[in-house]
DNA sequence: CACACTAACTTAGACTGACTAAGTAATTTC
DNA sequence: GAAATTACTTAGTCAGTCTAAGTTAGTGTG
């Protein structure tokens, strides 16, 4: 039904807006930004060429470029160079960044777990149920 | 059981990058940013002064009065004056921001209810049936 | 091989959206 | 009526986003 598609969306729209604020009162606090947490995590499993990262976080290049010299200047990457192509930039972790990404993601989780302790367990479950459905729902075209 | 929440916020943490790239990818093309959107919404139903409007978007004043600024310059809002107390400023729709928040509203509930109408009817049915969750674990302290 | 084209980045300039600190004007309190 | 408080604005800073334009490196074609 159409109806309740859209009676879904009107909900899920409001509920959305809740989100958003509540991440962004929860992250006010941090010593890093959610974008620059979210950059760190891609480098987690090794070093990645500037235009994958600009794709994978759904930017154009100059804004990972401006992204990079941030976390370059605060130490918590490093930029480096591809060998094959001469033209490619590469950025990979520090020590520094490698901490400052577990803290991040320990800090976040850590708000996350807190809140769903102030859950009934059939609230969680209803949660867990339907994260696969909200993956697909926002997973890329 | 702590580890369960603690599976579940690391899960619904991966599900929030991807809800959150997608939005953004979704009003990127918008004449309006959901910032925006979302204070206009608040005006809906009448006047509301500069420290109400902060409080319920989550952020400093002066951050308000710029934006209220930009959307007095857009045409789409006008300040106002309260009789009680001459401190006091108000912002109202205009005929033009009532029009762009049913647009922007329009756009945004249609791009949820294209994504919902990909789902089965479990998977919209799991995701109606963790919203009320999702609302308690995202609801203000 | 040289010339044109494309690809990968960076730089420059503009804008939104967030903050703190400081200023102004009106109201409240003692 | 003077002092404190409240409601906003202004000024200045910074992150993060964009487009347009510049640079350097690889690709392909006559």
């Amino acid at each position: 039904m159409t109806v309740s598609e859209r009676a879904l969306a009107e909900q899920l729209n409001r509920s959305l807006r809740h989100i958003v604020l509540m991440l962004r009162r929860a992250t006010a606090d941090q010593a890093i930004t959610s974008q620059q947490l979210s950059v760190l995590g891609s480098l987690e499993h090794g070093p990645c060429r500037m235009t994958e990262l600009a794709a994978e976080h759904g930017v154009r290049l100059p804004t990972m470029t401006a992204q990079i010299n941030r976390l370059e200047r605060d130490g918590l990457v490093e930029r480096g160079r591809d060998g094959s192509d001469a033209r490619v930039v590469t950025a990979a972790l520090t020590a520094a960044g490698r901490e400052r990404l577990a803290a991040g993601r320990e800090q976040r989780i850590g708000f996350l777990a807190e809140r769903f302790a102030g859950l009934t367990d059939e609230e969680r479950a209803a949660v867990a149920a339907a994260l696969p459905a909200l993956d697909k729902l926002f997973a890329a075209p």
